[in-house]
DNA sequence: ATCAAACGTCCCATCATGTGGGACAGCGTC
DNA sequence: GACGCTGTCCCACATGATGGGACGTTTGAT
């Protein structure tokens, strides 16, 4: 099929930062032109284009080049995500069979939402408006604050006296009246959303926090507001909580940020 | 400086793939499209190619492009080879400044040998031969035999009945016999080698196991023959299996092969 | 100390090929 | 049934990737 739509260039430097990669020591410029067999000049351009974009670090002292830093940023943070929804999965099924609710999964990125996963039940008629990869603001989501009051002081601030943008007319867009609420989170150990980013949805957060406590993602369940009961909602964060507890304990101790 | 010398296609295809891996999900083209503001047509290309190269993988069914296999396989080597030399350099330090002799560092590829690290005593005057990078047959190197004798046995059958190239006239090129050895190396902890890889030099070398036991790298000292008495051999070899050992231990558990 | 081989950088003329607008078909939606 | 959106395909154009070769510098050998 597909065999057209090849862009040389990109095959041909995607081999060279394989081989460096591959090697895993600082290579020369004649070395990899040796083992690859391309032209010297095109690979001196590939070396040097892909140490611009930080794929590859350029030792220029000793004219070596070595993974860059952009290149294990990514791996890292691929590896995390994935690990990360691999463990989630099973508890948010568990969820979902439990309370017939979509249950989410995100990560808090430039004081925004950001929805990794999503598991829907199949017999009910309202479907979640979000979708993955969708985002949402911090501030109006239960998944924002229940990621945001177990912050470090400085990082929550920093968010709460952001733009506070007035998504439904019950959306909190003051700093103050937020930053007591992630007290109360805090203590409870979830949050709880009515009709603050949609009208008549509500939604139950809690975090997941990794061995040192920083809360790398959060997952929540969300329902039409009529649906979620009092007692129901205690019963809820109740099992969110459990379920973030074995996450946690679950994802490799080496989940970094 | 080098600003030119950067060839765009590669520039403009890492931005997409730098995309892709940051969302932790499945994306569609379109939507690469107006995140990146390049042209369509642009986008299905590097899609395409980074497709192709499997570092992205194309969901066919739903048209979908997320992480693929050979960007994901790169990373655990670099992590798995930066790890190792991070662990393993202390150790090697301490060898180092105990006997005065060069230390080096292995991984096996295709029945070679390849040196990942290296370190040398700074006074004396005869230099190693090998470089980091370079390449030796595995049947004619300590190193290579001590990770040899640990390999599963058919991966050690395949090794000893490939081609066996005589580098000195010491070196053994019969698998009967380098099998034997095998037996030796397991049951002892350790590698011999004296002239067969280059005349004058002996090494003794010890595997490093990952907890499964298999032999992910070994790490050698390597000294002038006349150097070497008897009696200094085996300190030196009971030396270099506890610094493996400890390597071993401290490597991260998942070491991956 | 001397020289040769090897290495990285740079230049430049050539033309392959990357480019992107636009058209088209397939699909789900209102 | 029509519209809008998606991914795929086509094509004419000129950008810009290309690679041979030359140059200056370093490395290593004698």
């Amino acid at each position: 099929m597909g065999d057209d739509y090849i862009v040389q260039p990109v095959i041909k430097a995607l081999q060279v930062l394989e081989y460096v990669a591959r090697q895993g020591r600082d290579v020369t410029l004649t070395e990899t032109v040796h083992e690859l067999g391309l032209p010297k000049t095109t690979v001196f351009r590939y070396l040097q284009t892909l140490s611009a974009a930080n794929y590859l670090e350029h030792d220029v002292g000793r004219d070596r080049y070595r993974v860059g830093r952009k290149f294990r940023d990514m791996a890292r943070v691929d590896q995390d995500l994935t690990g990360l929804r691999q463990v989630a999965q099973p508890e948010m099924r568990k969820l979902v069979d439990t309370f017939h609710e979509t249950v989410n999964l995100a990560v808090l990125t430039d004081s925004q939402v950001v929805y990794i996963d999503m598991l829907e039940p199949d017999a009910r008629a309202l479907k979640a408006s979000a979708r993955v990869g969708y985002r949402h603001p911090a501030h109006s989501t239960s998944l924002g604050k229940a990621m945001m009051a177990f912050l470090p002081d400085a990082d929550q601030r920093l968010l709460a006296e952001g733009m506070l943008s007035q998504m439904t007319f019950r959306t909190l867009t003051d700093a103050g009246q937020l930053r007591r609420q992630a007290d109360d989170v805090r203590r409870r150990g979830y949050a709880i959303e009515i009709g603050e980013n949609e009208d008549g949805v509500m939604c139950i957060g809690v975090p997941i926090l990794d061995r040192s406590g920083y809360p790398v993602a959060a997952m929540s369940l969300s329902a039409p507001e009529r649906r979620m009961k009092p007692e129901l909602t205690t019963v809820a964060a109740d099992a969110l909580k459990g379920a973030a507890r074995r996450i946690s304990t679950n994802l490799r101790s080496n989940f970094s940020r």
